[in-house]
DNA sequence: CTTGAATCTGACACTGGCGTCAACTTTTAC
DNA sequence: GTAAAAGTTGACGCCAGTGTCAGATTCAAG
């Protein structure tokens, strides 16, 4: 599959996926001429790449995360080193802030929304 | 309370204070010197300011939004007309999905933390 | 072979909240 | 009155992921 197809089936721009490789978080074959050639497991992986992103990890995090992950694509799964169990541990406990402080704005929102539409 | 001091009480700089007041989020009486003269609600408001912030909205918004919620200041309340609603009904979904995604990363992150430290 | 669609690389811009520096003024303390 | 501390405005920069454009090359189809 070429980049084109890749990006409409993600979702995601070809903008972004050329990112991703610069970045080393997605790989592809090259035809002769250069063009990049991806295989199905690729699909899975943008998908999980935004959602780390998502999650706000920097690419160079989830660099290092993405080999110690189960893969589609058949890949032999890295077991974390030392090091970065304890960076994704910071992060583990970054998000668990983040979905505490999301669940108080939540509450927020829907008062303000309550107090407006339902009484 | 002066900028110096509503800094370091809400752990908040004064380049961001200075920042909430341009985009209308927070406002202050001035010395006949021209110095910011905070009340103690601005306490309150600031930290409100940044919970919001943390949960992706912007500053346009949460200006719209403020108006709307209850100060510890005894300013009056404004209810949120229909256009705001529905917009904050939009927030709210994304800040929804934020947690949905932010919870499968972090059991990204623990599968990944616990077959490297676990096992 | 030709043509048009797709892809390539490289460069520049933007966003938006905030860091940071400069030059100047006000306030506070002695 | 003088000096230090704190405050003021304005400008520029950063980050990091992405949009977008230019100019060249490759691929697929007739």
């Amino acid at each position: 599959m070429r980049i084109g197809e890749l990006a409409r089936c993600t979702g995601v721009s070809e903008r972004s996926l050329r990112y991703y490789e610069q970045e080393g978080l997605l790989s592809a074959r090259r035809t002769p001429g250069g063009h990049r050639e991806y295989t199905e497991a690729a699909v899975d992986r943008v998908r999980r790449i935004q959602e780390l992103y998502a999650a706000g990890l920097c690419s160079s995090k989830i660099a290092k995360l993405l080999p110690c992950m189960r893969d589609s694509d058949g890949r032999p799964t890295v077991p974390a080193d030392e090091c970065l169990v304890s960076e994704l541990t910071v992060e583990r406990a970054r998000i668990d802030r983040m979905i505490r402080d999301l669940q108080r704005s939540r509450a927020l929102l829907d008062t303000v929304i309550e107090a407006a539409s339902g009484r």
